[in-house]
DNA sequence: TTGAAAGCGCTAACAA
DNA sequence: TTGTTAGCGCTTTCAA
């Protein structure tokens, strides 16, 4: 297995090595005889030679390699679909994505920022895993791409899922079933969920769009986890005039919801309504029945990050980009059941 | 922004190229005065002087980059935790990983193995995020590590969960607890999984060392999703002797157990005990009562084969390591119910 | 104790 | 139409 460099092509194939570099690059190709070409191709060919791309960097100043930054790839299943879509748009465009994961850790970042600094990547992208306002790191290049979060001072381009939009998706779903008496559960303040005030505000919209009085009751807080949602569903379940539908800050505290629900002996849809947020594959499809629900963009937004990285779109750093968070309808919503006194 | 050369350094300190690189990599330092080292490491800090790692892989041969290709990352909660694992053992060692996901196309792994032979990555790992029996792809290095699948062949160094030990653990925890009847939901075998066996083996090697007798009415098979389990689980349950505890090939087949034990009024543990494997922690941990279940160590796999290929452990390519699956013990574990005629 | 110089493998002016 | 040559920024032998 020993390396065989452009010189040996050239030699087998009569030429200088400026010849072959032309030829396999395609560069000034029209100024070189096609029987040349034949030639170095066959010799390039016979003798197995792949280009050593760390000698090409360093003479052209680019790497053809993007670096990404992540806060925490390990603790959350989203990760994967961000870095597909980053990775699919990489590979599109001939280029390798280095990975580094910070476990937001300052002193990480910056020995991160050093290190892809010093492999002289073409472009660098910061994700983070859950939507959230960021202070951008110092050292991070001024047309790094900010992904799956905003930067704090604003000025850099970056794309969040439109959160505000995904929540007004979710209720009108409920409205358009019929429903009046809709309840949000939402996550509590403690957490500063960005997405939580966002999508409570999509909520407010369409409630106010269908001249529905928002009730404050309706409205409560608990931790974004299965166990939140079935104590937050409990109290809401116990209240003297109950909400026939829920929409929920996320798949997990619907699957709590559902549990709620259960345990008073109600049905889904038949009898609650519930819409949950996120699309958790392991969560949402696999309720019973089956969740509605709104999902998140991620690979969308991993796409679109690589490719403004690329330079293969334009980005507005004054506002982050929103990415439309589509309604994946599946069981879990009906009309409300019929009252008496209707 | 301009960038500073060794050149730079040298001009500033007064001394040749050969010194700085000298004295910045502490290489023979000893032979260099301490006031001339000094002099360097001003000067170097003096004009912000940051090594291109470019220029020294040309020179030294190697890039401290591994290339990790993965068949697919997007689809699977686990990926995160392999892929932290391998990052974090990458960043400890100073060398940075080039993710590359194939989505399991003959001709994307072509290319990632020349892209990433390309750019001299100094190891390859070939990643699997389910485990199985893989063939090696074509052009993948001698010394490649397989983490979470074993070459059909043999031959390389790989790494999977013990799935056969982590079958014993779980079935134990159920005999431990007084179970004698104890089902294994299992999934069909068009999906090919290899776990499926062996997790197998290991409930029959544990009902043996008990002196029971396999039931093979308690061995049942379903799709590995919710609903299979519940299916599964109802069939079960319908038995004219039904089983007092359930081990599931999955948590989400453990799921779908939950749903039918509700069903049936049956109350997990009291009734009716289960166990899953794999530890999804937007299930397993979710579930009311939390599940008890065998853990999938993808963080200590990614860690292992990190180490393997950066060779700082050595492998032993004839047989894949067995990484251990932990039992995570919740609170789906009791005795089970007192029975008439006990 | 330090410096000169020769490359690592490739690209791209400039010459021929 | 093709070849010569000068680096890209760094490491490392050898000489001083």
């Amino acid at each position: 297995m020993v390396r065989v460099r452009m010189a040996d092509v050239a030699a087998r194939a009569g030429v200088s090595t400026a010849t072959v570099s032309m030829v396999l690059n395609g560069v000034n190709s029209t100024r070189i005889s096609p029987q040349t070409q034949q030639r170095v191709r066959e010799a390039a060919e016979a003798v197995g030679y792949k280009p050593n791309s760390v000698a090409r960097s360093l003479r052209t100043q680019q790497t053809r390699m993007v670096g990404l930054i992540s806060d925490t790839i390990a603790s959350t299943p989203f990760a994967g679909r961000m870095l597909a879509g980053a990775n699919d748009v990489a590979r599109e465009q001939g280029h390798l994505v280095v990975l580094v994961d910070t476990e937001r850790d300052a002193e990480a970042e910056r020995q991160a920022l050093h290190a892809l600094n010093g492999q002289q990547v073409d472009a660098v992208i910061y994700a983070c895993m859950w939507h959230r306002v960021v202070e951008v790191p110092p050292g991070l290049p001024e047309d790094a791409v900010l992904l799956d979060c905003a930067p704090a001072g604003g000025g850099r381009a970056a794309v969040v899922p439109d959160e505000r939009a995904g929540g007004r998706v979710a209720v009108r779903e409920l409205v358009a079933a019929g429903h009046r008496r809709i309840a949000f559960l939402d996550a509590e303040e403690r957490f500063e969920l960005v997405a939580s005030r966002l999508r409570y505000e999509g909520y407010l919209e369409v409630l106010a769009e269908a001249g529905i009085e928002p009730d404050p009751a309706l409205h409560v807080r608990a931790e974004p986890v299965a166990g939140g949602g079935r104590d937050a569903a409990r109290r809401l379940l116990d209240l003297p005039e109950r909400p026939t539908a829920m929409f929920c800050f996320n798949d997990r505290m619907a699957m709590g919801a559902y549990a709620a629900a259960h345990h008073c002996g109600l049905s889904v849809p038949r009898d609650l309504s519930i819409v949950g947020y996120d699309d958790q594959q392991l969560v949402a499809a696999e309720l019973d029945p089956p969740l509605t629900t709104i999902a998140l963009p991620h690979y969308e937004m991993g796409r679109w990050a690589m490719e403004v990285a690329l330079g293969l779109r334009q980005a507005d750093p004054e506002v982050p980009h929103l990415m439309p968070c589509p309604l994946i309808r599946r069981a879990s919503v009906s009309p409300p059941p019929t009252q008496f006194g209707d």
